[in-house]
RNA sequence: GGAGGGGUACUCAAGCGGUCAACGAGGGCAGACUGUAAAUCUGUUGGCUCAGCCUUCGUAGGUUCGAAUCCUACCCCCUCCA
């Protein structure tokens, strides 16, 4: 196998498209270091493992020996990705700004190489252009074309307003290849027109145009909509180790081998043995395991991830009472409190209503019994470990307060 | 500028004077089953001093013994015409 189709290899795994396959092999046939870039939005630095898809992307690229660019879009932030309903943000500070860049750089590092990773910003050049050079640089692309994009394209056929200025967004960001001399940008398959732009820009500005590669949209623990936070099923990757083991452990078996090929850096060999292995009697639970651990380590550290993993067994296996639960101590007058405003004071369920209905389901324990009685007092001096479910513990109590 | 349609709980969506804390579906949560899987089944899904009470149906008033349902004003969204 030649080292560029050994490349190829490592790259191509889990991508979605690459435009246009022949001009990267010729690119990675120069056997030089190609700049590789992608670009993020200022606004979000809270990244989750969807994020990550494209930033172990990324790591590939730079085991090949390749430079990533981790482009922070803060010029673009101001006009807004024009997906319909955003509408234009207001400009962040350059204190803001700052933090979110760090607060990148603390996230990407647990994958990135820092030695072969340049952040920039993007209002680096964008802010030296006068008005004529962005006349000039909207010269290059027509609304014909613009239309093209699927969610212009659909807001105009439906009579749906474009502001002019969303016209830009992908201008600029194909602009930015042209600043950075980009060989090959990434980014999600929802970002393809954009990256397009970009070749044809590179190209109106004598440049050879880069490499298109879109990565799949990971979907979220539920398995079917897209990882975010606003729809809650995400891991993120500031997350304790325990949540996180827990959060992986939760999805389903067909999620996990996409997970697997998308998150693990296991060898695409290994996990097809997994699959083997599954299909001969294998428990997926085990293989399961791998996985979280995997990505624990990734974030945290062995120990952790292996003490998450012991966590996990004992407490759901052996239905023990994990070790480091939270502590809360409650002030109660001579009479006590009532358990299921207990709950709440804890911090256990929302709302007193809710504790109530909790306890009529049987889904409270103190002490690993569970409990029956939703108008039960418990006196002042009461000291417990309480369970709502499978995952909300604290160790409660009652302190008196004359 | 003119004509019409609509705003109901997390989302979609019934209800159109009382039996409505509000049908149904999705989602969420809990229980059973398990590998804390998935699928399935069951329950639950406004708050509280919880067999009772209080506050919710765009906002503010009004009619009525009684309104999410009728009237008035206002705000917001959509469609068609100009």
């Amino acid at each position: 196998m030649t080292k560029v189709q050994k490349a190829m290899d490592l790259i191509t795994r889990g991508v979605d498209e690459i435009l246009v396959e022949a001009e990267l092999k010729k690119k990675l046939d120069a056997d030089k270091p190609l700049i590789i870039k992608a670009g993020f939005d200022p606004t979000a630095p809270d990244l989750h493992l969807g994020h990550t898809v494209l930033i172990n992307k990324l790591r590939q690229f730079q085991q090949l020996g390749h430079k990533v660019v981790f482009l922070i879009g803060d010029f673009t932030g101001m006009i807004g990705d024009p997906s319909g309903k955003s509408a234009t943000r207001p400009p962040l500070t350059r204190e803001k700004i700052k933090n979110n860049s760090e607060t990148y750089r603390q996230q990407i590092f647990k994958i990135l190489d820092p030695n072969e990773t340049e952040v920039k910003f993007n209002s680096t050049w964008m802010n030296e252009m006068g008005a004529a050079d962005m006349i000039r640089l909207a010269s290059n692309y027509t609304v014909a074309r613009m239309l093209e994009r699927d969610d212009f394209n659909k807001r105009y056929k439906s009579n749906q307003p474009i502001a002019i200025h969303e016209f830009l967004y992908p201008l600029v960001q194909g602009y930015d290849s042209v600043a950075l001399g980009a060989d090959v940008e990434l980014g999600g398959t929802d970002q393809k027109f954009n990256l397009l732009v970009g070749r044809q820009l590179q190209e109106t500005h004598g440049q050879t145009p880069q490499v298109v590669m879109t990565m799949p949209i990971l979907e979220g623990l539920d398995g079917v909509q897209k990882m975010s936070k606003s729809l809650g099923n995400y891991v993120g990757i500031n997350e304790p180790a325990n949540e996180m083991f827990g959060k992986i452990m939760s999805i389903s078996d067909d999620l996990m081998w996409r997970y697997f090929e998308l998150l693990s850096f296991r060898p695409l060999d290994e996990i097809n043995a997994f699959k083997q292995d599954v299909s001969q009697g294998e428990n997926p639970r085990d293989i399961k395991f791998l996985l979280a651990k995997e990505i624990i380590t990734r974030f945290h550290d062995v120990n952790s991830a292996e003490a998450a993993q012991a966590d996990f067994t004992n407490r759901f296996s052996n239905n023990a009472i994990p070790d480091e639960i939270p502590e809360v101590d409650i002030n109660v007058d001579t009479h006590g409190m009532a358990i299921s405003r207990v709950l709440r004071e804890s911090g256990l369920v929302n709302s007193i209503s809710d504790g109530h209905r909790m306890i009529k389901q049987g889904g409270v324990k103190i002490d690993g019994e569970r409990v029956l009685d939703s108008k039960q007092m418990l006196n002042a001096g009461f000291s417990g470990a309480m369970q709502v479910g499978k995952r909300k513990f604290a160790r409660v109590t009652l302190i008196i307060n004359i």
